[in-house]
DNA sequence: GAGCACTGC
């Protein structure tokens, strides 16, 4: 029985008490989370009699100088003061029970340090209100809308950005879109010259530097969640650390949930060491979380498997526990499919048929991003009733990838079974291969999975490992993505945003140098920098699309073999999820439904021939299903078409096409050997293994693969290390090919001996004497849409 | 004969 082997850490980190100087006892008032705070605001929330006579709610506010009691007085004041219409009875309603956040009794406070610093770090545990809250006191403070300006707030997800933003204009008392907005992809619900604070994806706000890249719109930039630590946030902050140098007006505020904070706070100093100005870390902002105090319990031996370890701990949970839902983090779709069932068959069998007095119902649900929406939708179900009245309730468990720790909040969660497990990226430079391998967890990591179990009540978390590996095996941060992925897209915003020498970019975390070298490597072969490592006018051009180098490029060129319009559905469609279903249950149907659509040239033609054939069947909404696809990912290969084809349009990249099929395929597949040519394999032997060209992995065609031949040449989208190594969405091409279009890749000076330096050599030698036969360029024609 | 941790532009 696992519950023998626990030690129990009662956790102290999570709930938040008010500080004493802040506890008041003069004024009692119906709600009660009012005593925390002062006199001051207390009475401003109740009285709002002496300012609202007041005209105009933000007299004698000075940008910049604006105390709390100024801000609470103008909250408070009849009219709104940006859009000068009496307060809504929703507006007041919400604004008391803003009284209750954390960081809303330290509005003073915040507003000091705001006036005095350009750049402030900001700590606030979950719960705390910052995301919400800073963003609107910065407003009233900095007050951009009597300048032309903008405050912006930064997240790692669209889904934050938007629902943040909904909130907060509710908060505001302004229409979503008009004074506050968002802006993420595909997305922007902002109104030029109305909108002064605007909540964006940190993506979205790298995008914008790169065309303006003083960011001169924005008098205030919020990095929130910066902990979390994505690549764009990691650029963001190097970029604005430069800039707040040159901007003195500019103010920037990094938000952060976990306690690195000190790393922020002097990565952001202002001073100039070089100059020998003494350094002094950026001022630091702590509110306390609010959540409810979660208590760990560790096991006393490691576990051996903790897959079926962590089906032991939710049976015992069920057994021994108060009600309250579970939740338990796994690595991946297949352990996440297979555990539920287990733990279905065994509650039914080992529980509910012995006593079902005692111990309730138990219902599994699965979660992960590539799930359908609708399923997905299920975690939000209430826990199943007791088997009959008087019965014991039952309970809910939620099997959950890493989706669960940050991206979707479920309530009701009281227990957390972690196996301290998750599947991470890792990069390995010098095969330029990302490959998801299961890892150990951070703390950080951890802590925050611990704490999805107190969001409404007191919870427990249960981590299947011992106390003694938590304090020394795991680390305290995940690895941040800039030290875990490939820069090639990085290093080519970079590039457009004038950074000239990367190796002395002011990064955060520094990238391996092989890994920058591997990007610069990359991007010069691609023609987006010159020998000498400058953006060149394509390189430029490849920025300006939201698509790795290598599909930049091709969609660029594609007007030269007169197939762009194929070659941008191609590359909408490998910009996104895989479309293929194959649910366990239906596999012979996917499999013989994807024959159908399936061209023996290539993946990348049946990708093609997919998109085509959903586009034509638009009326019939049962398609996509009826086909085992799926609809959620072609809608958005619709979306990101239509937004690479604007991009096109801007940028004078014709959309054309060749109306013979044959012409048209053969196009098409120059076209892809122009932008991956360094993803090449060449046959080797007879059983159908191939080598790939420079790098020599041994490597399999992917089971996936539609190809009904073995061609000698193939070019591949994807390399990917499951049990073996596989390369998948694979293309025939010619070798010809690679010499006409690549010629620097693959001089053959270049490569060391073996079949495939011969294999061209050959192929070299052939050319050499039928070469003078120059090309002739074709007429363009321009399609009409 | 096998997947797809998760984001983002």
């Amino acid at each position: 029985m696992i519950i023998c082997q626990l030690t129990c850490i009662p956790s102290s980190t999570f709930s938040y008490r008010p500080s004493p100087r802040r506890l008041n006892s003069c004024m009692m008032v119906g709600n009660p989370y009012l005593a925390h705070l002062p006199p001051s605001q207390r009475g401003a929330v109740h009285s709002s009699s002496s300012s609202s006579s007041e005209k105009e709610p933000l007299s004698g506010f000075l940008p910049r100088k604006v105390k709390g009691e100024q801000v609470r007085k103008a909250m408070n004041h009849q009219l709104n003061p940006f859009t000068k219409q009496p307060h809504s009875a929703q507006y007041r309603r919400i604004l008391e029970t803003r009284h209750a956040l954390p960081v809303f009794s330290q509005m003073d406070d915040f507003l000091e340090l705001f006036s005095k610093n350009q750049i402030i770090v900001m700590v606030g545990e979950t719960g705390a209100g910052k995301t919400t809250q800073i963003p609107q006191f910065v407003t009233y403070s900095d007050l951009p809308h009597t300048k032309g300006k903008l405050v912006a707030c930064t997240q790692p997800r669209r889904v934050a950005a938007m629902s943040v933003a909904q909130r907060v204009a509710d908060e505001m008392d302004v229409q979503l879109g008009k004074q506050v907005g968002y802006s993420v992809r595909f997305e922007d619900m902002t109104e030029s010259g109305t909108t002064f604070l605007k909540y964006m994806t940190d993506g979205m706000l790298l995008r914008e530097a790169m065309s303006d890249t003083e960011l001169s719109r924005y008098s205030t930039i919020i990095l929130d969640e910066a902990h979390e630590r994505t690549l764009a946030t990691d650029i963001l902050m190097g970029l604005l650390k430069t800039l707040a140098k040159r901007r003195k007006d500019l103010k920037v505020i990094v938000m952060s949930a976990t306690l690195d904070a000190v790393k922020f706070q002097s990565f952001l100093s202002l001073h100039d060491s070089a100059a020998g100005e003494k350094s002094s870390p950026a001022p630091l902002f702590k509110v306390p979380g609010r959540t409810h105090p979660v208590e760990v319990f560790y096991t006393q031996e490691p576990e051996p498997d903790y897959v079926e370890a962590a089906i032991r701990t939710v049976l015992m949970i069920h057994r021994a526990e108060d009600p309250g839902d579970i939740l338990i983090f796994l690595t991946g779709e297949e352990e996440i499919e297979d555990v539920c069932r287990k733990i279905k068959t065994d509650a039914d069998a080992n529980l509910l048929n012995a006593d079902p007095s005692s111990v309730g119902p138990l219902v599994c649900v699965p979660l992960y991003s590539s799930l359908p929406l609708q399923q997905q939708q299920r975690i939000f179900d209430a826990a199943p009733k007791p088997s009959q009245a008087g019965y014991p309730p039952g309970r809910k468990v939620v099997v959950s990838t890493n989706i669960a720790e940050t991206s979707l909040t479920i309530d009701g969660i009281v227990y957390v079974v972690d196996p301290g497990f998750s599947k991470q990226t890792v990069y390995n430079p010098r095969i330029r291969v990302e490959s998801s391998l299961v890892s150990p967890i951070s703390k950080a990591s951890a802590q925050q999975r611990a704490g999805r179990a107190g969001r409404t009540r007191p919870g427990k978390c249960f981590r299947l490992y011992t106390e003694k590996d938590f304090i020394s095996e795991l680390e305290e941060q995940t690895h941040p993505e800039i030290l875990r992925s490939n820069l090639a897209n990085a290093v080519l915003e970079l590039s457009k945003l004038g950074i000239k020498d990367l190796v002395r970019f002011d990064f955060l975390d520094a990238p391996a140098p092989e890994t920058l070298m591997r990007a610069l490597e990359l991007l010069n072969y691609l023609a987006a920098l010159n020998d000498e490592g400058e953006l060149t006018a394509l390189g430029g051009v490849m920025a300006e699309f939201p698509l790795d180098p290598q599909l930049a490029k091709m969609l660029i060129v594609s007007p030269d073999f007169k197939v762009s319009n194929e070659i941008l559905t191609i590359t909408a469609m490998l910009s996104i999820p895989n479309v293929w279903l194959r649910a366990p249950n239906q596999r012979a149907a996917a499999d013989q439904a994807k024959a159908m659509l399936t061209v023996p040239e290539g993946d990348h033609l049946t990708l093609l021939n997919v998109f085509n054939n959903y586009s034509q069947n638009k009326d019939d909404r049962n398609w996509a299903r009826n086909n085992f696809l799926s609809a959620r990912a072609l809608a958005e290969a619709e979306n990101v078409r239509a937004q690479l084809l604007r991009t096109m349009e801007k940028y004078d990249v014709d959309v054309i096409s060749l109306e013979d099929e044959g012409k048209r395929n053969i196009g098409i597949r120059q076209a892809l050997t122009c932008g991956f040519f360094m993803q090449v394999a060449h046959k080797e032997g007879e059983k159908g293994s191939y080598l790939t060209v420079k790098d020599n992995q041994v490597v399999a065609l992917h089971p996936s693969c539609g190809l009904d031949t073995q061609p000698e040449w193939v070019l591949f989208n994807e390399f990917v290390l499951t049990k073996r190594p596989y390369i998948r969405t694979v293309t025939e091409v010619k070798p010809e090919w690679l010499l006409e279009y690549a010629p620097v890749y693959f001089d053959l000076a270049s490569f060391s001996g073996g079949e495939t330096k011969r294999a061209l050599q050959r192929v070299a030698n052939r050319r050499r004497g039928t070469s003078n036969r120059g090309k002739e360029p074709r007429p363009k024609k321009k399609l009409k849409k």
